[in-house]
DNA sequence: TCTGAAACTTAGACTAGTCTAATCTTTGCC
DNA sequence: GGCAAAGATTAGACTAGTCTAAGTTTCAGA
């Protein structure tokens, strides 16, 4: 009599949508996302990737072939995008009206979007004037799961010759967000893919403008989030 | 040789914080808060508790008297005032710079409070001018952790003869809201208690200035967090 | 002082999420 | 075309947190 059924459409827990993000960004051009690219970049063991890979395609949030990869359903992607708005105005409201700057934002939003509600990032997106952009030119989602492309690659996924500006470290591991520092690897950083290595080797990275090179293996490259660059560098193309 | 050590100071989880919260919510004035208390407060079942209790005072976040209650360790103690100088800061920022009434900020609050950092919470105090009291004139505690006395008290706790205001409704259980909500038992409404049932029985209260009497179960009461009310009724005193 | 009801704890099961170790697929290369 | 290595999955264990059912302890009242 009293509600013993099981709930039909629970509410997403926190892991569940770390990996819809993650699967989100590493499928961005239609493709599929490898289990060991998800679990590097949310740093857990390819195993525990398997399993939650099986939770989330028996709850319609994923396509899953086996031995082959994963894409979000359109149910999937939806919840992905709403994450990715709720990230993108944290990060907004927080350098905008709190006075943060764009080194200690990132890891600020990463807790807070999944604690928002949904009438909270709407009021946020009011007070910012409901923008279209993040500072760097990357379109926010809207509250109803549209986004214009031109996405985040990390740098594993970029070509060769590739002018990239990193936006965002995506760990909270103090001895890799140290070693990434001392490597220069800061968000804002400009750079250019020199050379990659077959059978996911390393990534070859010079930066701009010095020319400084730098060697960056894969695991951590996934972990490097940034934009591409188009040619006439300064401000963002005004759509 | 790398880390596998037990970590000596593990982050306190989201279930711990609304542990400790409800155990000095409990044990104001220096009591023991008992078991089924803090299970209908967190709207748990008893065992649960138990079980809670027991690792909460391996870690000494707690002392356990068996059968007869537990109380905060300063460390623990420390922890739920780091929790409520969040709670509060937060509906304050909330009310003040992102235009919420005062009925939704409670929930929004609860789930912010685990998750926003020190940082922010700092700036957000910066903002508002760091205030020494919230609207309804309870003490923020500080930073370092210290608060000024007169703290709520659940409604099964309060003495017949208290005069009351209701504060906050400890649930978010929608059967529950609305079950109050009809009774008229919301956030700011003045009341009386006129009787209380031993045996843990239900707490009769006269609703101010209507005179309405209302009869609410012991359950139901401790989810009712009201502040005494002094004699002359308006404003708060001017510490 | 005894006793029974209320309160508390223990026992045992379940879920979500994680891990390591072992096994199975796929695929690039000779 | 076969094979070794890379990558993916399965097997099995562990933790935190929850529950119900069953046993203990306490204590108010007769």
């Amino acid at each position: 009599m009293h509600a013993t059924l099981r709930d039909a459409n629970p509410p997403l827990t926190r892991s569940v949508e770390d990996y819809l993000k993650a699967i989100y960004h590493l499928s961005n051009q239609g493709g599929f996302a490898a289990t060991s690219d998800i679990a590097a970049m949310l740093e857990v063991a390819p195993p525990s990737v398997s399993g939650m890979v099986k939770r989330l395609s028996e709850t319609g949030l994923i396509e899953h072939v086996p031995y082959r990869g994963v894409q979000l359903t359109a149910q999937g992607r939806r919840a992905a995008l709403k994450m990715i708005r709720r990230h993108r105005i944290l990060e907004l409201y927080l350098t905008q009206q709190l006075g943060y700057d764009w080194g200690g934002v990132h890891a600020e939003a990463e807790q807070l979007e999944h604690a928002v509600s949904d009438e909270l990032i709407e009021r946020m997106a009011g007070t910012l004037g409901n923008p279209q952009y993040d500072p760097h030119g990357d379109p926010i989602p809207t509250a109803a799961g549209e986004i214009e492309e031109a996405e985040l690659v990390s740098l594993a996924e970029a070509g060769v010759g590739a002018k990239l500006e990193l936006r965002q470290v995506g760990t909270q591991d103090p001895a890799r967000l140290r070693y990434f520092a001392e490597q220069g690897l800061t968000p804002g950083v400009l750079l250019t893919v020199t050379d990659r290595q077959p059978f996911n080797g390393p990534t070859t990275i010079a930066l701009v403008p010095s020319g400084d090179p730098r060697v960056v293996g894969r695991e951590l490259a996934l972990l490097l989030w940034c934009r591409e660059v188009p040619v006439e560098q300064h401000g963002h193309a005004s759509h």
